[in-house]
DNA sequence: GAAGGGTTGCACCT
DNA sequence: AGGTGCAACCCTTC
């Protein structure tokens, strides 16, 4: 919410170095809109396509309302590289599932289109004083402003609290071109690569200090590893642009043609789509269309492309998975992370989702979608519902026994567990040789650490070994199901007798 | 019906 | 850093 009201002041200051101003009106849209067209003589309304169900209930509620008062309407394409429903349209049935069946889709239909600029002169609707304003919204609005924290209910947050850049449409540029400048580290950018336990501060004393903790370090070329160079400040290992392009800072056609021409300028040498980086734009106009052309594609039931798997819900082993309480300091470390900061690499977000589904817990990736959404600043409908399919095995993705180890997987990023030990002071004197499986230490160590496991942090919540093993034998027969039910079950491919071709390749309990 | 490929597994090997 | 075994998924293409 601050990187949103942040977001709009910075609208607002821009508007008025062009002698315009953002005039933010409150109360119900379908009373406030046309009451405002009335009183200001407004013969058409414009807004921003959008594709989540809320954002269609409402705007067709208030398209409703305003067209009652005679007033016109037009809402245009500007949030994705292309026009989702002109994509869906060459689909010519079900929006493709996978990412190169979206792509020779896209790849048809030529450049997306360049971003409208910010035109260099804007109307003057309004730059009266406040009780001027005032006057000119009584009996329009219930309120009017860009309200703050506290005024919407939330309580105020420090400097160094929360997401640790601010919104804006100007800091969204800042970054965008800083990353766009290390030509270098774009050209080598593969996705699966970056480190998901780089943060947005330095680990360890970095100079010259930052001015601000959301600086991004100078330079690039080799050594971007940033622990290779103590004088860089620690950015995380992706761009960390996913807040501004969901709030609209910066718009996803400036990335393209901005990095376009940078990749224009590498000769082919340069990393290419799914890994890349112009290929992460694209997995985002991938979950676009898809989400925009599946029925009750935020849900499992109903869902034509999601598989139909019996989750469990567990309230405890959900609340110790979102309350950092799981025992595995790696996912406990990274649901801090989110809490803390509303931001997590993909990596991170990955290894959070699997425990939690498909992984460990077997809790209905409905619930996890649920946690990101409140906890994420760049948390958007179309992609976070995506991800928690791919992540759970439920659609796009279905390698369920490729399982991330939650006291494994960050080893390889991290030897000695600084983020674990950043985010969980409580392990911050737990020998390294420990950090990811505090419970295996003997009882000394721990006393000496000053983390008894039990007492200071929890022990494990499941035994990943025999969880993840009951996890995968019951989506092996959930799959199984599916295919009896679809009659695409294979005919046994082992040795059996033919009398057992009717049944599933193999017989799994379920 | 089979083969090939699929952004991001792990443990163990060289 | 790169290969393999693990036991074997799905979707697309031929």
């Amino acid at each position: 919410m601050r990187f949103l009201l942040e977001s709009l002041r910075d609208l607002d200051a821009s508007l008025r170095s062009v002698g315009s101003s953002l005039l933010v009106l409150h109360g119900e849209p379908r009373v406030v809109l046309p009451r405002a067209c009335k009183s200001w003589d407004v013969n058409l309304v414009t807004w921003e396509h959008d594709i989540e169900p809320y954002a269609k209930v409402r705007d067709l509620a208030v398209r409703g309302a305003l067209e009652r008062a005679g007033v016109e309407c037009a809402s245009v394409s500007g949030h994705t590289l292309y026009d989702v429903d002109e994509v869906l349209k060459k689909c010519k049935g079900p929006p493709p599932t996978t990412y190169q069946g979206f792509l020779k889709i896209v790849g048809s239909m030529g450049e997306p289109a360049l971003a409208t600029g910010a035109p260099e002169k804007m109307p003057k609707p309004f730059t009266g004083t406040f009780e001027e304003t005032r006057a000119l919204v009584s009996g329009v609005a219930d309120g009017y402003g860009i309200p703050t924290l506290e005024d919407l209910g939330y309580e105020a947050l420090g400097d160094d609290e929360g997401f640790p850049a601010r919104g804006g449409e100007t800091e969204g540029l800042i970054r965008l071109r800083k990353q766009l400048a290390r030509t270098e580290w774009i050209a080598g950018f593969e996705k699966p690569n970056t480190n998901p336990t780089t943060r947005f501060h330095a680990l360890k004393q970095s100079k010259p200090k930052p001015k601000s903790p959301f600086e991004i370090a100078a330079g690039g070329g080799k050594g971007e590893n940033p622990k290779m160079d103590a004088n860089t400040l620690i950015t995380p290992s992706t761009t960390a642009l996913s807040p501004y392009l969901k709030f609209g800072c910066v718009s996803p056609r400036t990335f393209y043609h901005e990095l376009k021409a940078v990749l224009a300028a590498l000769d082919g040498k340069h990393s290419k789509p799914p890994t890349s980086l112009m290929g992460q734009l694209m997995w985002r106009e991938f979950y676009y269309v898809v989400g925009a052309g599946t029925a009750n594609f935020d849900k499992m039931e109903g869902n034509p492309i999601c598989r139909q798997i019996p989750w469990i819900k567990d309230k405890e082993l959900y609340a110790a998975w979102e309350n950092s309480q799981t025992g595995y300091p790696w996912i406990d470390a990274a649901m801090t992370q989110l809490r803390q900061e509303g931001w997590l690499h993909h990596l991170a977000r990955h290894a959070v989702a699997c425990f939690l589904t498909r992984g460990d817990l077997f809790i209905h990736w409905e619930w996890g979608r649920d946690t990101f959404d409140r906890e994420l600043v760049d948390a958007d409908w179309a992609i976070n519902n995506g991800n928690w399919m791919w992540l759970s095995c439920s659609a796009f993705f279905y390698q369920y026994f490729r399982v991330y180890g939650p006291h494994s997987f960050a080893k390889k990023y991290d030897k000695d567990g600084d983020y674990v030990k950043h985010y969980l002071p409580v392990l911050k004197n737990m020998p390294s040789k420990y950090i990811y499986e505090p419970w295996t230490a003997p009882l000394d160590v721990q006393r000496k650490a000053g983390c008894v496991v039990g007492v200071d942090y929890p022990a494990p919540v499941v035994h990943h070994a025999s969880a993840s093993k009951a996890c995968v034998d019951t989506i092996a027969a959930a799959y199984d199901a599916h295919k009896l039910a679809n009659g695409t079950a294979k005919p046994s491919q082992n040795t059996s007798p033919p009398s057992d071709d009717a049944q599933p390749s193999k017989k799994r309990k379920l």
